[in-house]
DNA sequence: ATTGATATTGAGATTCAGTATCAAATAGGA
DNA sequence: TCCTATTTGATACTGAATCTCAATATCAAT
């Protein structure tokens, strides 16, 4: 099931409407693949004169979260950064604090544990953010 | 070296001045040994009728967290969640989007694996944050 | 295809955490 | 005490995110 259809399953499951903007939105964010915030998806639809208003850019957000195809990524600049759920495993972040330089990484023996933390807790997990704030190699080596 | 010391010698490393407000601000948070965020210290102070202005407040918090005294713990609904460091081992979030709740929990090979990772990436971490999201034992039983 | 009930959208106003400004107050060395 | 740099408080400002509400679009039922 590709994320279309996802995305159409989960409008038809919660009683709302399936419309141009809610698809063009995910289109352009599968496109992007990768990062992305509020400011980067409102220039890419001006530049290609579409019309989609900042409002509906941020309630189609949040759906396209609550529906799992996209994920809050992390806080860079106190903007909301998002990324597409693509099928490979989930990964983390690491922050340069310096040079603002985002490094992917993940480690399945961490998601193992955190598995591991919810069921001694009884906790039901339904999503999961670790960020790592430091200095890179680059900006270490500079003066 | 007790935190009112570390404060000191922080200001005196950095050229600042000793300052009652920055004492007493930390002497505030000390007590409250816990979650805390802006508001709820302007509120304590405003009870004790003691005289600390909202930019100080800010201007002091990341002054603490520049001295390590205290951590940006995470975010909860927008606001930034602090916390003393105290000298028990770092510890990381559960957060129920039900109720709000938070949980705390520590996981030593969590740490360790964070560590290693940075170490393969030559990146020398400042701080992380651990987040997970879910629903806690006790709403997952409600309706 | 038309209707009607309901959800969605766009434009702009609003909210609110956090930051910037700047004159007055304070710290602390000389 | 004096001098200079830092700090503080009051308040204006910023900007991301949300709210409002009239206009519009969806879609099931006719």
């Amino acid at each position: 099931m590709d994320s279309s259809e996802v995305l159409t399953s989960f409008i038809k499951k919660n009683g709302l409407k399936k419309t141009s903007v809610r698809h063009l939105l995910l289109d352009l964010i599968k496109k992007k693949s990768g990062h992305f915030d509020v400011e980067e998806l409102l220039l890419g639809i001006k530049q290609k004169n579409l019309k989609v208003s900042r409002a509906s850019v941020y309630r189609t957000l949040h759906l396209l979260v609550g529906a799992g195809l996209i994920n809050e990524s992390l806080q860079r600049d106190g903007r909301t950064v998002y990324e597409y759920s693509s099928e490979k495993t989930h990964h983390d972040h690491m922050i340069c604090v310096k040079c603002g330089k985002l490094i992917e990484f993940s480690d399945s023996l961490i998601e193992k544990h955190q598995k591991e933390i919810c069921k001694k807790h009884k906790f039901v997990m339904t999503g999961h953010k670790l960020e790592i704030k430091g200095i890179c190699s680059l900006c270490k080596n500079k003066v």
